[in-house]
RNA sequence: GUGGCCAUGGUGUAGUGGUUAACACUAGAGGUUGUGGUCCUCUCGACACGGGUUCGAUUCCCGUUGGCCACCCCA
């Protein structure tokens, strides 16, 4: 590095292999839950007409107010690079016909996120989302499905000290009118209120429920609440989805001043929140958004979803110290010594290979203890030495490394000795 | 977007207005041209970038870039 060379851009960073391991773990852990509950997989491009988000997500979100990588193409159109993977699946949905499916659909996704926000330790302008999305079905049993997955995944990765957050935000019929009740309030103590929330207050009211300041917090301990006023269907849903939770032990705390940043959610919306200091809190969330198929041209369709941050998970899973399930990178090392024996044991490496054992082997090095070495760093189970002796013979040697015992093969029957030793 | 703290090999740390910039881990070579995990020896490898102050800057100052923390927001 004696030159200035280049480096990642602000809020992005390389996944290396030690880091891969965390996130493919936590994918395929979510992948196989959605799996089993009948999900498949949907990928939508990483870029999309500007507007798709502004009028998804809502233009008085700070996502589009101030986060979205916002670009003109060459012929001028506008670009964003994604922010969130619901808008673009609500498009698909509408787009490519998925309406005549049969319903709901069920549809997951694994895809890298670009907000443009001031980077920090878990939070980045490049992060990955596992999400899914239901859509077509008012059931609030989908609604419980979706908590539980997310709850339960995290659950059997073995973290703690995390807190699955719920509540119910009503619908058009319901929101408006807490709205007008809640702004009542506020503007009755605007003077107890900090600056921010004051700006809010005639924007969003909403936010101020979930506003740290302890002014503001101690006010709102007062003020309606919001599934207190909820209208009958909106109540008997979220009446519902908590009879379910608890019925299927899920240990969830009742929060009534959740409040999600995306102006699409009705109804349920949850959160998972690790309790652990200094990180970003939230480690994802979700909720229904039964008005969004409409607001984006479709017929009324009701529909929910959730995404996990999968970046967040990976560095709590590295505070807690969990451990992966031990992988080997290799279950057998092929060790030559000579011409002869390279030849052979290149060839022997490459049948291993093909009968699916994991199998390196020292091509490129001479030395017996060497490569021994190796193999032991590996973590192989199994070395197999060919030296002149054995070129000439036909044999090998198979050697276990835990013992250090070690037998004579003849060569061809290598793979087969050591399929069936591998399988014990 | 606002404010604060920080920046030495790949990693984790030491240190200084004039030094061969130190140590541990890792990596490479050897001790051992047919037997690994220990041990020993050696080697590679760094003062983020740009400007200023100074006889002299890795060290002090400013800027840039990046990281971290709080606000904000979320994943």
């Amino acid at each position: 590095m004696a030159k200035k060379t280049f480096q990642t851009v602000r809020g992005t960073r390389d996944l290396l292999p030690k880091d891969n391991k965390y996130f493919d773990f936590i994918f395929d852990q979510y992948v196989s839950e959605a799996k089993n509950a009948g999900f498949s997989k949907i990928e939508t491009p990483m870029f999309e007409d500007t507007n798709l988000f502004v009028r998804g997500v809502g233009r008085e979100t700070d996502i589009v107010e101030k986060e979205m990588y916002t670009f003109k193409d060459k012929s001028g159109n506008s670009i964003t690079l994604r922010p969130e993977g619901t808008a673009p699946i609500v498009r698909a949905y509408l787009e490519d016909g998925m309406q005549a499916w049969p319903q709901p659909v069920s549809l997951y996704y694994s895809s890298p996120m670009f907000r443009y926000d001031r980077p920090q330790a878990g939070r980045y302008r490049e992060f990955y989302q596992f999400g899914v999305e239901v859509i077509g079905s008012m059931s609030p049993l989908i609604d419980v499905s979706l908590i539980s997955m997310s709850w339960r995944v995290l659950e059997k990765i073995g973290l703690k000290d995390i807190t699955l957050q719920v509540n119910s935000i009503g619908c058009p019929s319901c929101r408006p009118k807490y709205r007008r009740m809640l702004s009542a309030y506020i503007t009755d103590n605007a003077k107890k209120l900090c600056k921010n929330c004051l700006k809010r207050s005639k924007t969003n009211p909403l936010r101020v429920l979930d506003c740290k300041e302890k002014v503001c917090r101690l006010l709102m301990e007062d003020a309606p609440i919001l599934i207190n006023n909820l209208c009958t269907e909106c109540h008997n849903h979220f009446k519902e989805v908590l009879e379910w939770l608890d019925d299927l032990e899920i240990p969830y705390e009742l929060n009534t001043k959740l409040v999600r940043g995306l102006d699409y959610y009705t109804k349920t919306v949850f959160e998972i929140w690790t309790k652990s200091q200094g990180a970003q809190n939230s480690l994802g969330g979700g909720g229904r958004y039964d008005e969004l198929v409409e607001t984006m041209g479709g017929k009324a369709t009701p529909a929910i979803g959730f995404a996990m941050g999968i970046d967040r998970i990976v560095e709590l899973m590295k505070e807690q110290e969990i451990q992966l399930p031990e992988e080997r990178l290799a279950e057998v090392y092929v060790v030559q010594l000579g011409d002869e024996a390279k030849k052979k044991g290149f060839k022997l490496l490459n049948e291993l290979q093909k009968s699916g054992i994991r199998t390196q082997g020292g091509l490129d090095k001479d030395g017996i203890s060497e490569q021994l070495k190796i193999a032991s760093n590996l973590g192989a189970v199994y070395s197999v030495i060919i030296g002149q002796k054995e070129a000439m013979s036909g044999t090998a040697i198979i050697k276990e490394m835990s013992s250090g015992n070690q037998e004579v093969v003849a060569i061809e029957k290598v793979v087969k000795e050591l399929i069936k030793r591998l399988k014990d």
